[in-house]
DNA sequence: AAGGTGTTCAACCGCAGATTA
DNA sequence: CTAATCTGCGGTTGAACACCT
Protein backbone atom coordinates (compact mmCIF):
# COMPACT_ATOMS: atom_id res chain seq x y z
CA UNK A 1 0.00 0.00 0.00
CA UNK A 2 2.05 2.80 -1.43
CA UNK A 3 0.85 6.53 -1.88
CA UNK A 4 3.35 8.65 -3.94
CA UNK A 5 4.01 11.80 -2.08
CA UNK A 6 3.06 14.11 -4.81
CA UNK A 7 -0.81 12.60 -4.10
CA UNK A 8 -0.59 14.40 -0.60
CA UNK A 9 -1.62 17.41 -1.61
CA UNK A 10 -1.51 19.94 1.57
CA UNK A 11 0.08 17.14 4.29
CA UNK A 12 3.26 16.65 2.46
CA UNK A 13 5.29 20.22 2.76
CA UNK A 14 5.81 21.77 -0.42
CA UNK A 15 9.84 21.70 0.67
CA UNK A 16 9.90 17.85 1.24
CA UNK A 17 8.56 16.75 -2.25
CA UNK A 18 10.73 14.31 -2.99
CA UNK A 19 10.96 11.46 -5.56
CA UNK A 20 10.00 8.56 -2.92
CA UNK A 21 7.39 6.80 -2.57
CA UNK A 22 5.32 7.26 1.10
CA UNK A 23 4.30 4.24 3.21
CA UNK A 24 0.81 3.46 3.99
CA UNK A 25 -1.32 1.61 6.22
CA UNK A 26 -0.44 -0.83 9.26
CA UNK A 27 2.86 -0.90 10.19
CA UNK A 28 5.73 -3.04 10.15
CA UNK A 29 7.83 -4.92 12.67
CA UNK A 30 11.00 -2.70 11.01
CA UNK A 31 9.28 0.12 11.12
CA UNK A 32 8.38 0.13 14.07
CA UNK A 33 11.79 -0.51 15.75
CA UNK A 34 12.93 2.39 13.66
CA UNK A 35 10.74 5.01 15.27
CA UNK A 36 11.00 3.59 18.80
CA UNK A 37 15.12 4.05 18.03
CA UNK A 38 14.84 7.30 16.52
CA UNK A 39 12.80 8.71 19.86
CA UNK A 40 14.80 6.85 22.11
CA UNK A 41 17.82 8.65 20.63
CA UNK A 42 15.99 12.15 19.35
CA UNK A 43 12.99 12.42 21.36
CA UNK A 44 9.45 12.85 20.36
CA UNK A 45 8.24 15.63 18.26
CA UNK A 46 9.49 17.61 15.43
CA UNK A 47 7.20 14.76 13.26
CA UNK A 48 8.28 15.52 9.74
CA UNK A 49 11.93 15.73 10.37
CA UNK A 50 11.97 12.62 12.12
CA UNK A 51 10.49 10.99 9.28
CA UNK A 52 12.68 12.51 6.88
CA UNK A 53 15.36 11.95 9.46
CA UNK A 54 14.83 8.73 10.66
CA UNK A 55 14.62 6.70 7.57
CA UNK A 56 10.80 6.23 8.01
CA UNK A 57 8.96 6.60 4.51
CA UNK A 58 6.08 7.32 6.56
CA UNK A 59 4.41 11.26 7.22
CA UNK A 60 4.81 12.86 9.75
CA UNK A 61 1.66 12.99 10.98
CA UNK A 62 1.58 8.90 10.62
CA UNK A 63 5.25 9.05 13.13
CA UNK A 64 3.05 10.82 15.51
CA UNK A 65 -0.12 8.95 15.68
CA UNK A 66 1.75 5.43 15.53
CA UNK A 67 3.97 6.49 18.41
CA UNK A 68 1.23 8.41 20.45
CA UNK A 69 -1.42 5.55 19.92
CA UNK A 70 0.50 2.41 20.34
CA UNK A 71 4.32 2.57 20.59
CA UNK A 72 4.70 4.92 23.84
CA UNK A 73 5.54 3.23 26.28
CA UNK A 74 3.24 4.49 29.09
CA UNK A 75 0.01 3.73 26.64
CA UNK A 76 -1.87 0.93 28.19
CA UNK A 77 -3.05 -2.04 25.89
CA UNK A 78 -5.78 -4.19 26.82
CA UNK A 79 -9.70 -3.57 28.28
CA UNK A 80 -11.03 -0.71 29.33
CA UNK A 81 -11.52 -1.53 32.72
CA UNK A 82 -15.32 -0.40 34.69
CA UNK A 83 -13.86 2.21 36.61
CA UNK A 84 -12.31 3.66 33.04
CA UNK A 85 -15.43 3.30 31.44
CA UNK A 86 -17.33 4.50 34.22
CA UNK A 87 -15.29 7.65 34.37
CA UNK A 88 -15.46 7.80 29.96
CA UNK A 89 -19.51 7.60 30.52
CA UNK A 90 -19.13 10.75 32.83
CA UNK A 91 -16.99 12.75 31.24
CA UNK A 92 -18.52 12.38 28.34
CA UNK A 93 -21.56 13.28 29.68
CA UNK A 94 -19.98 16.73 30.61
CA UNK A 95 -17.85 17.44 27.56
CA UNK A 96 -19.10 15.30 24.74
CA UNK A 97 -16.86 14.20 21.79
CA UNK A 98 -13.61 16.24 23.45
CA UNK A 99 -12.07 12.68 23.29
CA UNK A 100 -8.38 14.51 23.73
CA UNK A 101 -9.52 15.56 26.91
CA UNK A 102 -11.51 13.08 28.28
CA UNK A 103 -8.07 11.04 27.07
CA UNK A 104 -6.28 13.38 29.60
CA UNK A 105 -7.96 11.73 33.13
CA UNK A 106 -7.37 8.26 31.74
CA UNK A 107 -3.55 7.98 32.02
CA UNK A 108 -2.44 5.76 29.32
CA UNK A 109 -5.49 5.47 27.17
CA UNK A 110 -5.60 7.41 23.83
CA UNK A 111 -8.40 9.85 22.55
CA UNK A 112 -8.05 7.42 20.00
CA UNK A 113 -9.05 4.25 22.36
CA UNK A 114 -11.82 6.05 24.01
CA UNK A 115 -13.42 7.58 20.76
CA UNK A 116 -13.44 3.78 19.53
CA UNK A 117 -14.47 2.50 22.67
CA UNK A 118 -17.83 5.04 22.48
CA UNK A 119 -18.41 4.18 18.94
CA UNK A 120 -18.59 0.74 18.91
CA UNK A 121 -20.00 -0.18 22.78
CA UNK A 122 -21.92 3.07 23.52
CA UNK A 123 -23.78 3.95 20.48
CA UNK A 124 -23.96 0.21 19.13
CA UNK A 125 -25.87 0.34 22.72
CA UNK A 126 -28.24 3.35 21.44
CA UNK A 127 -28.76 2.00 17.77
CA UNK A 128 -29.75 -1.12 19.52
CA UNK A 129 -32.32 0.92 21.57
CA UNK A 130 -33.01 2.75 18.68
CA UNK A 131 -32.61 6.13 20.01
CA UNK A 132 -30.09 8.52 19.28
CA UNK A 133 -26.81 8.12 20.88
CA UNK A 134 -27.05 12.05 21.57
CA UNK A 135 -30.43 12.07 22.70
CA UNK A 136 -31.36 13.50 26.88
CA UNK A 137 -33.21 9.45 26.31
CA UNK A 138 -29.99 7.98 25.80
CA UNK A 139 -28.37 9.58 28.58
CA UNK A 140 -30.97 8.43 30.72
CA UNK A 141 -30.37 5.19 30.21
CA UNK A 142 -26.41 5.61 30.70
CA UNK A 143 -27.11 7.37 33.76
CA UNK A 144 -29.68 4.48 35.06
CA UNK A 145 -28.96 1.32 34.09
CA UNK A 146 -25.15 0.75 32.33
CA UNK A 147 -23.45 3.05 35.32
CA UNK A 148 -24.72 1.37 38.23
CA UNK A 149 -23.95 -1.70 36.51
CA UNK A 150 -20.24 -0.34 36.25
CA UNK A 151 -20.29 0.80 39.54
CA UNK A 152 -21.82 -2.86 41.28
CA UNK A 153 -18.78 -4.43 39.20
CA UNK A 154 -16.22 -2.25 40.43
CA UNK A 155 -17.30 -3.15 43.62
CA UNK A 156 -17.83 -6.55 43.25
CA UNK A 157 -14.35 -7.36 41.71
CA UNK A 158 -12.73 -5.22 44.37
CA UNK A 159 -14.17 -6.39 47.99
CA UNK A 160 -11.91 -4.51 49.92
CA UNK A 161 -13.71 -1.01 48.08
CA UNK A 162 -15.79 -1.51 50.93
CA UNK A 163 -13.02 -0.66 53.29
CA UNK A 164 -13.15 2.52 55.11
CA UNK A 165 -10.96 4.93 54.50
CA UNK A 166 -10.28 5.27 58.16
CA UNK A 167 -7.56 2.48 57.55
CA UNK A 168 -4.75 2.97 59.68
CA UNK A 169 -2.51 2.48 56.93
CA UNK A 170 -3.95 4.95 54.62
CA UNK A 171 -1.75 8.12 53.98
CA UNK A 172 -3.14 11.38 51.97
CA UNK A 173 -2.75 11.03 48.13
CA UNK A 174 -0.90 13.30 46.58
CA UNK A 175 -3.64 15.24 44.52
CA UNK A 176 -2.93 18.96 43.95
CA UNK A 177 -6.28 20.40 44.78
CA UNK A 178 -7.55 17.31 47.04
CA UNK A 179 -6.74 17.25 50.75
CA UNK A 180 -9.29 14.63 51.95
CA UNK A 181 -7.88 11.65 49.33
CA UNK A 182 -7.23 8.47 51.50
CA UNK A 183 -5.70 5.06 50.25
CA UNK A 184 -3.24 2.77 51.39
CA UNK A 185 0.37 3.03 50.39
CA UNK A 186 -0.21 -0.07 47.97
CA UNK A 187 -2.74 1.89 45.90
CA UNK A 188 -1.03 4.67 45.53
CA UNK A 189 2.00 2.62 44.63
CA UNK A 190 0.04 0.97 42.30
CA UNK A 191 -1.03 3.81 39.78
CA UNK A 192 -4.13 5.62 39.36
CA UNK A 193 -6.71 3.16 38.61
CA UNK A 194 -5.72 0.41 40.83
CA UNK A 195 -8.09 1.91 43.99
CA UNK A 196 -8.84 -1.31 45.71
CA UNK A 197 -8.13 0.35 49.05
CA UNK A 198 -9.66 3.42 48.26
CA UNK A 199 -12.09 4.50 50.70
CA UNK A 200 -15.47 3.19 48.98
CA UNK A 201 -19.19 2.68 50.97
CA UNK A 202 -22.23 2.31 49.53
CA UNK A 203 -25.48 0.62 50.09
CA UNK A 204 -25.64 -2.58 48.57
CA UNK A 205 -29.06 -2.78 48.24
CA UNK A 206 -29.88 0.24 46.86
CA UNK A 207 -27.13 -0.78 44.21
CA UNK A 208 -28.58 -4.11 43.20
CA UNK A 209 -32.13 -2.57 43.20
CA UNK A 210 -31.04 0.60 41.10
CA UNK A 211 -31.54 -1.18 37.46
CA UNK A 212 -35.01 -1.82 38.50
CA UNK A 213 -36.31 1.63 40.40
CA UNK A 214 -33.20 3.20 37.97
CA UNK A 215 -32.76 5.10 41.87
CA UNK A 216 -29.31 6.08 42.00
CA UNK A 217 -27.54 3.91 45.12
CA UNK A 218 -28.44 5.54 47.99
CA UNK A 219 -25.23 6.47 50.35
CA UNK A 220 -23.89 5.27 53.88
CA UNK A 221 -21.03 7.61 53.27
CA UNK A 222 -17.82 7.18 55.54
CA UNK A 223 -17.49 11.17 55.57
CA UNK A 224 -14.10 11.10 54.81
CA UNK A 225 -14.50 13.82 52.62
CA UNK A 226 -16.81 16.75 53.10
CA UNK A 227 -19.16 18.56 50.72
CA UNK A 228 -16.84 22.10 50.59
CA UNK A 229 -14.11 19.13 49.07
CA UNK A 230 -16.31 17.91 46.36
CA UNK A 231 -15.36 19.25 43.24
CA UNK A 232 -18.31 20.71 41.26
CA UNK A 233 -20.41 18.79 37.98
CA UNK A 234 -22.07 21.30 36.36
CA UNK A 235 -22.86 18.83 33.34
CA UNK A 236 -25.37 17.09 32.03
CA UNK A 237 -28.29 15.96 35.02
CA UNK A 238 -27.41 13.80 37.78
CA UNK A 239 -25.77 11.10 37.47
CA UNK A 240 -24.92 7.79 39.71
CA UNK A 241 -21.62 9.93 39.98
CA UNK A 242 -23.67 13.04 41.38
CA UNK A 243 -25.78 10.82 43.73
CA UNK A 244 -22.63 9.42 44.82
CA UNK A 245 -21.12 12.85 45.33
CA UNK A 246 -21.15 12.74 49.10
CA UNK A 247 -19.94 9.20 49.43
CA UNK A 248 -16.73 7.60 49.03
CA UNK A 249 -17.10 7.10 45.55
CA UNK A 250 -16.19 10.43 44.57
CA UNK A 251 -12.96 9.19 46.44
CA UNK A 252 -13.13 6.56 44.16
CA UNK A 253 -12.78 8.53 40.84
CA UNK A 254 -10.91 10.86 41.92
CA UNK A 255 -8.27 8.58 43.09
CA UNK A 256 -9.19 7.31 38.83
CA UNK A 257 -7.33 10.41 37.66
CA UNK A 258 -7.20 14.04 37.50
CA UNK A 259 -10.06 15.25 37.93
CA UNK A 260 -9.74 18.07 39.75
CA UNK A 261 -11.23 20.44 37.32
CA UNK A 262 -14.38 18.28 37.48
CA UNK A 263 -17.11 20.35 38.76
CA UNK A 264 -19.87 18.16 40.76
CA UNK A 265 -23.45 19.62 41.20
CA UNK A 266 -24.05 18.92 44.48
CA UNK A 267 -26.99 21.87 44.40
CA UNK A 268 -28.67 20.25 41.80
CA UNK A 269 -28.49 16.69 43.35
CA UNK A 270 -31.31 14.76 44.43
CA UNK A 271 -32.86 11.12 44.46
CA UNK A 272 -36.16 12.16 42.98
CA UNK A 273 -34.17 14.04 39.86
CA UNK A 274 -32.35 10.27 39.26
CA UNK A 275 -35.84 8.25 38.59
CA UNK A 276 -35.87 6.63 34.55
CA UNK A 277 -38.51 6.90 32.27
CA UNK A 278 -40.38 3.66 32.56
CA UNK A 279 -40.03 3.07 28.99
CA UNK A 280 -36.12 2.62 28.91
CA UNK A 281 -36.63 0.67 32.13
CA UNK A 282 -38.41 -1.91 30.45
CA UNK A 283 -36.72 -1.37 27.02
CA UNK A 284 -33.70 -2.51 28.17
CA UNK A 285 -34.69 -4.47 30.52
CA UNK A 286 -36.07 -6.53 27.73
CA UNK A 287 -32.81 -6.59 25.40
CA UNK A 288 -30.58 -7.31 28.44
CA UNK A 289 -27.79 -5.56 26.30
CA UNK A 290 -25.83 -4.08 29.78
CA UNK A 291 -24.61 -7.27 31.65
CA UNK A 292 -24.12 -9.16 27.88
CA UNK A 293 -22.79 -6.62 26.07
CA UNK A 294 -21.09 -3.88 27.94
CA UNK A 295 -19.94 -4.23 31.47
CA UNK A 296 -19.02 -7.42 30.73
CA UNK A 297 -17.21 -7.31 27.55
CA UNK A 298 -13.57 -7.63 28.53
CA UNK A 299 -10.77 -9.08 25.75
CA UNK A 300 -7.77 -10.32 26.05
CA UNK A 301 -5.49 -7.95 24.30
CA UNK A 302 -2.71 -7.76 26.72
CA UNK A 303 -1.30 -10.93 25.65
CA UNK A 304 -1.45 -10.01 22.13
CA UNK A 305 0.42 -7.39 23.03
CA UNK A 306 2.77 -8.88 25.32
CA UNK A 307 3.37 -11.61 22.30
CA UNK A 308 3.87 -8.67 20.27
CA UNK A 309 6.49 -6.83 22.48
CA UNK A 310 8.43 -10.45 23.06
CA UNK A 311 8.09 -10.18 18.71
CA UNK A 312 9.84 -6.98 18.72
CA UNK A 313 12.64 -7.91 20.30
CA UNK A 314 13.11 -11.10 18.84
CA UNK A 315 12.52 -13.40 21.37
C1' DA B 1 -16.69 -25.94 5.12
C1' DA B 2 -17.94 -21.77 2.89
C1' DG B 3 -19.92 -17.55 2.24
C1' DG B 4 -22.21 -13.63 4.27
C1' DT B 5 -22.59 -10.26 7.86
C1' DG B 6 -21.20 -7.73 11.86
C1' DT B 7 -17.55 -5.81 14.92
C1' DT B 8 -13.28 -3.88 16.22
C1' DC B 9 -9.59 -0.82 16.03
C1' DA B 10 -5.41 0.97 13.66
C1' DA B 11 -4.70 4.28 10.47
C1' DC B 12 -6.02 7.98 7.42
C1' DC B 13 -8.17 12.51 6.24
C1' DG B 14 -9.44 17.29 6.53
C1' DC B 15 -9.48 21.08 9.24
C1' DA B 16 -8.08 24.62 12.54
C1' DG B 17 -5.03 26.68 15.65
C1' DA B 18 -0.18 27.33 16.90
C1' DT B 19 4.39 28.08 15.67
C1' DT B 20 8.17 29.42 12.84
C1' DA B 21 10.76 31.75 9.21
C1' DC C 1 2.88 41.18 9.49
C1' DT C 2 2.32 37.30 6.56
C1' DA C 3 2.84 32.98 4.52
C1' DA C 4 4.45 28.49 5.19
C1' DT C 5 4.73 24.72 8.03
C1' DC C 6 3.75 21.93 12.02
C1' DT C 7 0.80 19.85 15.40
C1' DG C 8 -3.28 18.12 17.35
C1' DC C 9 -8.12 17.04 17.10
C1' DG C 10 -12.36 14.72 15.75
C1' DG C 11 -14.58 12.15 12.08
C1' DT C 12 -14.22 8.37 8.95
C1' DT C 13 -12.50 4.28 6.61
C1' DG C 14 -11.23 -0.33 5.67
C1' DA C 15 -8.57 -4.63 6.77
C1' DA C 16 -8.73 -8.30 9.85
C1' DC C 17 -11.18 -11.03 12.65
C1' DA C 18 -15.42 -13.13 14.83
C1' DC C 19 -19.74 -14.87 14.45
C1' DC C 20 -23.73 -16.67 12.11
C1' DT C 21 -26.31 -19.33 8.74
Amino acid sequence: MKVAMSTLGKTASSSSYEVFELRRGPWTLEEDTLLIRYISCHGEGRWNLLAKRSGLRRTGKSCRLRWLNYLKPDVKHGNLTPQEQLLILELHSKWGNRWSKIAQHLPGRTDNEIKNYWRTRVQKQARHLKIDSNSTAFQEVIRCFWMPRLIQKIQGSSPSLAMSSQNSNAQPLNHANDHSILLSPEATAQGPFNITETAYSLDHQAMNSSSENCTSPSITSSESITISQIPQFSGYPTSPLHAMANSDFNTLLKGCSNVDNISYDMETFSLASVSAPGDFENLVRESNWIDNDLADSFWHMDELWQFRQLQGRGI
